[in-house]
DNA sequence: GCAAAAGTGTTAGGTATACACCCATGC
DNA sequence: GCATGGGTGTATACCTAACACTTTTGC
């Protein structure tokens, strides 16, 4: 067993951060993607928002820091949480890059006034191949976001901080890709003791104005399963 | 934005593993640790194995080895999963290291016939003040390891191939602290259909020997909730 | 025959599901 | 007054939780 290392030696790998970035368009879900252009090996294929993590930033930084920079999403405006960390040798075709992944959430409003031509919000219907190892990032990221939704509140970083329940039931919908009884979802979701009426009602809408609700705490919780 | 860095500034990291080690002694659950003397930051305090990340493996790679190598568990003799990356700047107070955390099972056997000594398998309710940022790394990993526990077939890891319904139903009580309704936890584990009764008997004990299981899959598999 | 752990059912309470109509508003 | 979505209750099936005694074996 080698006991040390020149540090050149043990400081081989690029550390970098990619993050899934969901939203909701138009009761579809879509995620945030970049074109990439890396030949010879990535040629106009889109891929997350991502890059390299700084001698003087935590992973949780950098996230923030290349969503800001790269995407045009300052903290405030995104969730985020760490998925899981991609090492596979090739997964970069060009270097040797271990990659922390994060999936973030945002509001609908973040998303209307988005206005950066250089990242679009893609339907994931309509996901095609990624770069890099970004399919397995995709798939990992809905999976654990299918998850969370269903024992978490993180519902609540992808609706207005005002939102009417049945608003509430179509996140659940879209992203779990089932239809939802009304009745029993209001019955479950208000039993949970995590929504609050705001007293306030929905307006400019043609039809009878549905009650606004907003979450309690605007951290995320546990919850015994939701759906 | 600076588009090129020289690649010695981008490698600044080191990459590293870390792995929390669970097994089960005698009804009562344990966790891996060495000793670590690494003054002057850190002197004889237990960590858990691990070390870097070499040019030509993955992460999982890195995990094996160093388990093989720094503790004498060859990868057949134990399962792991990914955990959480942490990456805070002074998570070692010595240099800047990236740790990919990992947990992982190994059964009884393993246990008992484990006698390497520069390791030891120390009750976790004795755990102290660990190395590095090993306590948020404990404390992540036993909410991992009783998150898993109640909706997978992770337990099958910290059990013999062959094992009674009472073993794996301590198997939940420990890690869960919690006791739990002998009929009722029968019942609910056998209509999973995750078991088969493998026909054998205990042999040697000095009441009615129980019925030995199995798990049908080697796999670890998702469920409904068993507790 | 005694000590030790194995094995086994029922009941009651609570939770999940299925299901349909009236209400308030804008136009 | 009509179109649109908002809002509400009940009955049933299922699941969960609580609970105690008999059986098999070794000594």
């Amino acid at each position: 067993m080698t006991m040390k290392k020149a540090p050149e030696e043990l400081r081989f790998a690029a550390m970098a951060v990619d993050a899934v970035i969901f939203g909701i368009i138009d009761k579809k879900l879509h995620v945030l993607v970049q074109n990439v252009v890396r030949p010879p090996h990535y040629v106009n294929m889109p891929g997350f928002p991502g890059g390299l993590i700084d001698k003087t930033e935590t992973a949780e930084d950098a996230v923030r820091r290349h969503l800001a920079d790269k995407v045009h999403l300052p903290a405030k405006d995104v969730y985020t949480e760490q998925l899981y960390t991609f090492s596979d040798i090739n997964r970069d075709k060009r270097n040797r890059v271990i990659s922390v992944g994060y999936i973030g959430c945002v509001k609908p409003g973040v998303i209307e006034s988005y206005d950066y031509d250089d990242a679009t919000w893609l339907p994931v219907r309509k996901l095609g191949k990624l770069a890099y190892d970004h399919d397995d990032m995709y798939a990992m990221a809905i999976s654990r976001l299918r998850g969370k939704l269903s024992y978490t509140t993180i519902a609540q970083f992808l609706l207005p901080s005002f939102f009417t329940l049945t608003e509430l039931q179509e996140v659940y919908e879209v992203i779990l890709g089932m239809d939802i009884d009304k009745r029993n979802f209001r019955k479950k979701i208000l039993a949970l003791d995590v929504l609050k009426e705001t007293g306030r009602m929905q307006e400019g809408v043609k039809n009878r104005p549905a009650a606004l609700y907003a979450f309690k705490s605007k951290a995320i919780k546990e919850l015994p399963p939701v759906i």
